[in-house]
Order: C-alpha cells, then sequence, then structure tokens
DNA sequence: CTGAAAGCGCTTACAG
DNA sequence: CTGAAAGCGCTTACAG
C-alpha cells in the first residue's frame, strides 16, 4: 500500500483494456477523411487552418462514428481539465435533509452542461480534509475551478486557493474572500425587512435561533439582529446558536418557550429548524400564529408542507447557483471578475405569522 | 461554433498556461532522485522493479514536494478516469427537496474518496438527455463506470450501457436490470409488514398515495399493495399515483379524504407527500392519528419535525449508497457481480399511527 | 534491479 | 491551406 490510494490502478487498467469497446479517436476521422489529425483537430475545434469543405466533411464523419474527444488527452495536452469542483463539508444527515444545496447544485449544473464542463463533487468531514482536496485536485490536474461554500470569517480555505492559483468562486459574503471572486447576497438588509415587518404587526420580543456559529453568514445576520433590535427598541431581541438540525432547532426553541417573558416571534436561520419549532410550539400547546409567530430563512418547498404553512425568506437558490457557475467559468477564462450581489432574499408572509395575541 | 461545446478551449488553456504554478511531477522527483521517470512510476505505484531502499527514497520525495500524479495523464496511459458518473433526471424542485439523493450521495462518496476516486454528477432533462451523457462519457473517457438510478420498466439505458460495456450499478430491482450488476431491496416485503401492522390495529380501509407511475418500485410496490389488500381481505385499498411533490401528495389526500367512505390509514411512497398529507388532514380538522393514520416512505430526519412525529418504513441509505459503490468499484475491475441485496426497509412506528376510532 | 523508449489521444507551433 | 512532428505526464513492456 502506497501513502495514496491508487495501488490498484493496474488491475481495473488491464481489464479495462481487454474489455473495452474500441472507441473512435481522430486518428480513425483522419483516416476516413485522407487528411491529418492535426487537420481534424482544427477542423472540430472551429480554429483556423482548414478549408470549409474539408471541415464540413470532417464533422460529418465525426458525428457519424459517433466521436467524442478523450477528456483526459484533452486535459493532457490543453491544460485545462473541463471540470469544477465543489467540496462538501457537512455531515451527511444535514446535506440531506437540507435542499439548498441541492438546489445550488441544479443552478450550477444548468451552466455547466450548457458548456460541456463536469462537476465533481466529493464529501469530506472537515476543512483540514477539504484544503488536502483542493491540493490534491490542483495536483492532478482534475478540475479547472472550484466553489467554495460556507464561508468562515478569517477562512483559511481562502489563502490557499490564492497560493495555488486555483480559479476560486467563494459563495458568500461580503468580505473575507480575499483576491477571490464571490457571488453573496445581503442577508443583513433581508433580515432587517423581516424585523420591521414583525415589528409593525406588534412583535415587541422577538428571538432568533442561528445557524452554525463561525459561519460567516451567521456572523453577518447575528450582528445584524442586534442592531436592528436596538434601532427598533425592541424588549427582547435573544439569539441563541443552534447547527441546522431539527433537534437543535427544537432543543432552542423549547429554551426559548420555556423561559419567562417569552418571544412572541422567533426567526430560524434555516427551514429545517423552523418546522422543528412548530412542531415544537404545537407540542406545548401554543398557537401558531396566535401565541407564536414563526419565520424560516430559505423558503424552500417545505414551508408549504406544514400546517399552518411557514412565512419564509426566500429567493432563487438554482439562479444563485448558476451565477456562481457563471463567475467561474470566467474566472477559469481568465476574465477579472470580482464579487457579484446576487437578490436578496424576499420575504412571503404566509399562515404562520401575524400579530401577537393581547398577553 | 461547433456541434458539440467546446469551442472556448482554447482561450482557457492559454491563460490557464500563463498563469499556473508550476506543479511538480515525476521527472522532478526522478531528477532529484537520481534515477529514471520509470523507476519513480514503479516506486510510487507500489510495483516491482526497485529496492526497497529506492522506494522510500523516492517515497520521502514526492512527499516533500507534494506531489500528486496528473490524472490526465494517468487516465491517458493506463485507460482508467478514477471517476464514475450520477446522472440524475429528476427536476430541480423534487431534487432539492427529496432527501434521498443527498444521502445516498454522501453513502457512495464514503467509499469513493477512500480509493481517490472522484464522483462525477449531471443533472439531466430527460432520459434521452440521460443516455446522451452515458454516451459522451464513454466516448470522452470521463469515468470509469455510472450509478443508474430510478430504474423504470424496460429501462431504455439498460440495453445502452450494455452496448457501450460501460460498467454499470443499477440501483433499484429486482429485475429489469439486464446483465449490469445492481443493488435493491424488497419494496414488497416492507410494504405488506406495513399493511399488516396496520391491520393489526384495527384498519380496514387502507390507501396508498404513489411515486411517479414508470418506475419500477414504484410498480412492484403497487402490486404489492394490491395483493396484500385482497390477502388481508381489506373493505378497501385504493392507490392515487402522485410524482413525490408536496402539491401533488397534498391533492391525492384531498381526493382521498374528500370522498365518501375515506381511508383510515394512508401509505405514502415517499416522506415529502406524508408530510404535505398530515398538513391537509390537520386543515380538514380531522386528528391524526385518531381519524387517521399516516404512514411514510423513507424515514429522513423530516418525519421526526411534524407534529405528531410520522410513523415511517426507513434504512440506512448512506449505507445503500456505499453498497452501490463497492458494487461499481468491483464492476470496474472486471469482477464477477450481480444483484446485491440490501436490507429491507423497516417500520419505525411514531405518534402518526393507531387503532381507528370507532365510526 | 534499473534505464531508455514507446505509446495513450489530443493540441499546436513549425514547415511547406 | 495542409502535413509532419513535438509535447503534455504518465505507464509499461523491453533491454541491459
Amino acid at each position: 500500500m502506497t501513502w495514496w490510494a491508487w495501488s490498484r490502478g493496474s488491475v481495473g487498467r488491464l481489464v479495462a483494456k481487454e474489455r473495452g469497446v474500441k472507441r473512435p479517436t481522430i486518428a480513425d476521422i483522419a483516416r476516413r477523411a485522407g487528411v491529418s489529425k492535426g487537420a481534424v483537430s482544427y477542423a472540430l475545434n472551429g480554429q483556423p487552418g482548414v478549408s470549409e469543405a474539408t471541415r464540413q466533411r470532417i464533422i460529418a464523419i465525426a458525428q457519424e462514428i459517433g466521436f467524442n474527444p478523450n477528456s483526459a488527452a484533452r486535459a493532457l495536452s490543453g491544460a485545462t481539465a473541463n471540470a469544477v469542483g465543489l467540496a462538501l463539508c457537512r455531515p451527511a444527515r444535514i446535506l440531506g435533509i437540507e435542499p439548498f444545496f441541492m438546489e445550488l447544485i441544479s443552478g450550477v449544473e444548468g451552466e455547466l452542461s450548457a458548456r460541456s464542463y463536469a462537476l465533481t463533487l466529493q464529501v469530506v468531514a472537515d476543512p483540514d480534509a477539504e484544503i488536502a482536496v483542493y491540493r490534491r485536485w490542483w495536483g492532478e490536474r482534475r478540475v479547472d475551478g472550484v466553489f467554495v461554500c460556507d464561508l468562515r470569517v478569517d477562512d483559511r480555505r481562502v489563502p490557499v486557493l490564492e497560493e495555488l492559483q486555483l480559479p476560486a468562486v467563494v459563495i458568500g459574503g461580503p468580505g473575507h474572500t480575499g483576491t477571490l471572486a464571490s457571488v453573496w447576497a445581503d442577508d443583513a438588509a433581508a433580515l432587517v425587512e423581516t424585523m420591521e415587518y414583525l415589528v409593525a404587526l406588534g412583535h415587541r420580543r422577538i428571538a432568533r435561533v442561528g445557524g452554525l456559529p463561525g459561519l460567516l453568514h451567521t456572523e453577518i445576520r447575528g450582528k445584524a439582529f442586534v442592531e436592528a433590535g436596538e434601532r427598533l427598541g425592541l424588549e427582547q431581541s435573544l439569539t441563541v446558536p443552534s447547527d441546522y438540525t431539527g433537534e437543535e432547532g427544537a432543543r432552542a426553541t423549547r429554551r426559548l418557550l420555556g423561559a419567562a417573558g417569552r418571544p412572541t416571534a422567533i426567526i430560524y436561520d434555516n427551514d429545517v429548524m423552523a418546522i422543528a419549532g412548530l412542531a415544537v410550539a404545537q407540542e406545548m400547546g401554543l398557537a401558531v400564529p396566535g401565541d407564536l409567530s414563526i419565520v424560516a430563512w430559505d423558503d424552500s418547498a417545505l414551508c408549504q408542507l406544514t400546517h399552518p404553512p411557514l412565512t419564509a425568506l426566500g429567493r432563487d437558490i438554482p439562479a444563485y447557483g448558476a451565477h456562481a457557475a457563471r463567475q467561474l467559468l470566467a474566472a477559469i477564462e481568465g476574465r477579472e471578475i470580482g464579487a457579484y450581489q446576487d437578490e436578496t432574499a424576499h420575504l412571503t408572509p404566509r399562515g404562520s405569522t401575524a400579530a401577537p395575541s393581547p398577553a
């Protein structure tokens, strides 16, 4: 066993060679067209150097025999892998339940597949493993660029990617992205809008169940919550940290509702925690929205499955992913790109919010 | 513009070349170790042909300079891409909300990353696009094998993969997998167990909200439901087809509950529809489980977020993915593999099922 | 046990 | 406008 895990390569290789069906190459096309391999390459890539008649003949043959360029050979001569990478550092149970990532991936895919770029996915256990994956991908030339999710304050991944000069787009911000490109949305503004909405309904004691501490957007929301709470003169504006899971969301809710002077409204940092909070409130005999108003961040279809349906802060996540992909492809092409501000999440009032009942 | 979309390649390539940081190659290692490139290759791959002392020296140098083998070069000489593919053919909104796929991917990843295999993901619009992706991947030698999800009756993808001799593992069955390897679970048995449980509670009118028609497991469950219904002598056993979305699940539920002689229990083909069904029942003023018992297939964390929590049919989906990955890696190595039967889903009774209240 | 060389399938200067 | 050739970074027979 060697120190990296490719010792079995030879087995698969031999077998693949024996078993493989013959794939057409540019040599096959060249032979049939009576030209050189170089000419075939120029023709198929839309480069000058072949007459239009020859080009058409070559393209026709390529289509006829179902030619696809060997991606390894292209990568080896050209230095682009035609693939980008996404490393996700969250436990499986959270990945599964949060619609965010799959929606993001759907949007990313739309842009990538239009350009025949592949998406290479890797689930990692912790930030160190994620950094190791970036170094390996870079060394292997396996990807031309990467998406960076779950940006943290002073994120250690940023300087590594800068050092490697691996094109990258940070999904998150603003700030703490170093010289990397990014797409971000103004969470602070969305949170303030939500709080003003609740205050207008008559709420004076508003709580927040936050996401994972240390994530930049958690910190940004936390800061905005405190500041807006003071500005709006709330009696109470308490944040309880959580971790996006239903269990923790339920626990945080119990803590908030069990205390004296309980809040009349809670804002949750994701939809899963909000749904868990709703169940807790109902369990405790509190009416939603009569006794407690609930707002969920991330307006996925889940929010409309509950009774009552949840008022939520939503935006188009597939579009967010598409923007990130477009940024990354531009970075790979070497174009100058910076921070792209995506739409701010907007509030969709549903049945889970109302004026607080007089105490 | 050419007929496939790689016309811009040259731009990225040039830029990458100018910008790229120098990556170490086996030539660098050979120079520093004073041996040939061939010797370096043998040493790093654990092949015979170098003395143990030389091997250790080479490995030490490789580690020191942070060497990673260029995956394109390996693929080009060895014919294995060290990557496998997963094409998903479902609309984004369903992909996002169903925990199944992300959990499956998590499990697959665990096996793959231990062997430094990459997972290439592609979201496709329809079965034709999916088949085109397989043909392209094969032609590009981009992947060494693929996972096939959402198996259909007489699935058109099966003969294509057989023709290409592309190693594949079907996630689903039994049957309709042609000569391809597969992992499957006995859904019929799980459904029968559930029905017997409901009958034991006293239910005589049981309905089912089914998944997408045409999917093999939908058909298998449908057949088992009818047969068991007859065997158990139910007064009523009606299946309403649906599509896994909350909206359709809600509509199907309204239809079932609005009719005369409404069922006292409903089994849903996924958790999302079950949650939607619960909300509909509550909206209509029916008590769950008093007036209506609800069972969800796919016991994700979502099922414990509702009030009451849902009785569900669950199994370890990450493990299912891990088994599929192990099968696929074996197929790539050329080992003979067939159908692997995974654990049968088991029922976890929670608050959403009880004896029906006397009418 | 080790070295020199061919080859994987492309792309791209460089000659004609 | 076209052809012949070098090169990308590996792996692997084939000689010594």
